[in-house]
DNA sequence: AATGAGAATTGGTGTTACCACTCCACGGTT
DNA sequence: AACCGTGGAGTGGTAACACCAATTCTCATT
């Protein structure tokens, strides 16, 4: 059934579901689901697994640009198709749902509110599970905000990895993956906020008491705190910019990889 | 190319970042963002909107499919491309999340644990803001559970329904978006659990509970119930499949659009 | 052996052509 | 006059070919 000649109907496929990049699609999924590609493994030149599909190399580049757009896969000019997802921390793209945050006209609030729910939790799951190396890894980049304390955008980048840490001492991945995507469209306002010293020192602080209803094994302190320093972000940020729509906001986001602690 | 010469309207971006393609997706998320096309509009055609970007249209199709991917756009042959988003409640797309799961080898453990997260956080949020036709939406969801004891398949279409008012009634529709997200993959393996009626009536009374913390404007209880349901619901769907693991799962979702309750 | 130039490989884009499907209007029938 | 069938025009879907750009590898030169 490779091309076999007539390339009028398809002979191999005909209940097939929908369009014939559809099918490649699916046929890529499954190979990856199926474990025949695994993160970091490059995929056969498009030329020869179009060919090897049955299809045209157009419909074979839909194909990856659609699972490519999600995040599944990286095409690098010169080199090759590559299955992502070995480094980093899970992450899912947070283009959609920044797109639909343009087309439901969300809110700010409603993002705040998100990222705390999944955030209590987290926390609270941290309080009951963190491994030492975790509990490390918060504590360090505790410090780091201490350290940091008149410079805003490095204070930032701890503030963000203890987040981080904290995600990864929870155990859940989705959960993480959840965080990051909405923390990341809120990240583009944030980013514009430079805060007082005295917002930082009081910051600090409240980062210390989650830090600590975690490490003393206490769920509820921890998702207590951690309400609270959400509580009070949310308020610096709505005192800095009172319109919130995120309808209109421009954003130049370069998927980031940050490293994980 | 367009590089050296014809200056005719070329109102986009000289200013070249990353493939050509890539700023036909900017370019059109630019468009969605800044309210040009509203949910439900339809795109101009491929032809005269690949000239009027000044690329071409394998190029602006390609564009178009990384948007499509994610959910933001839909091409209908023979009609034209839409932007989706006007009529049900807010979905993310699932896929994302699914191959991510495959790739990392996330349990249905976490999945389970994410939704329980996010549907409690919804739980409580309903109590406080749930207004009085989004009650009757659940209650009578929950009706509808009780009168289909006796008919597993659609007692399920209630249970998700309920759920879904639920998750409206929280006011968060990003929190709605990622419970969808979660939910609509463990509902490829529950979809195969066939549940005994005994289970659907205890099933039926822990949503009654819910639903009367809700009604009773009590958060904490209503946290407490959606734990309690959604824990009972894993352990029945593990005594049934007690190996999980997501990766070799294979599926066959048709991306739906139910009708919102 | 190390290094740099060139060839081969591979993805990115443009062009053209044709097919399949959908929508809408026109014309005929009832 | 109302209804229905049929056609055309428009639109996305696919294919094939050619060429460009970036990467990678090979091999010859130093």
């Amino acid at each position: 059934m490779t091309e076999s000649n007539s390339s009028k109907s398809n002979p191999a496929n005909p209940e097939k579901s929908g369009t014939t990049s559809e099918e490649v699609v699916l046929h890529l999924r499954g190979m990856v689901q199926r474990g025949e590609l695994r993160p970091g493994d490059r995929l056969p030149p498009e030329r020869n697994l179009a060919k090897s599909l049955g299809v045209s190399r157009p419909t074979l580049r839909a194909g990856i640009r659609s699972l490519a757009a999600v995040g599944v896969l990286q095409s690098r000019q010169g080199a090759g198709t590559f299955v992502v997802g070995a480094d980093g921390p899970p992450s899912l793209d947070s283009s959609p749902l920044r797109l639909m945050a343009a087309l439901h006209g969300f809110t700010t609030r409603e993002m705040f509110e998100a990222r705390q729910s999944i955030e209590m939790a987290m926390a609270g799951l941290a309080a009951e599970r963190a491994s030492g190396d975790q509990m490390a890894s918060m504590a360090e980049e505790l410090a780091g905000m201490y350290a940091s304390l008149d410079e805003p955008e490095q204070y930032l980048v701890h503030d963000m990895r203890f987040h981080q840490s904290v995600a990864a001492a929870s155990g859940n991945r989705i959960l993480t993956a959840l965080m990051n995507m909405v923390a990341t469209i809120l990240l583009d306002v944030r980013s514009k906020t430079v805060k007082r010293a005295k917002d930082l020192k009081e910051s600090a602080e409240m980062h210390r008491q989650i830090y600590r209803a975690i490490r003393d094994r206490n769920p509820e302190a921890a998702r207590d705190a951690m309400r609270d320093h959400l509580v009070l972000a949310q308020k610096a940020q709505e005192s800095e910019e009172p319109d919130n729509d995120l309808t209109t906001r421009a954003e130049q986001n370069g998927d980031d990889a940050s490293k994980s602690a």
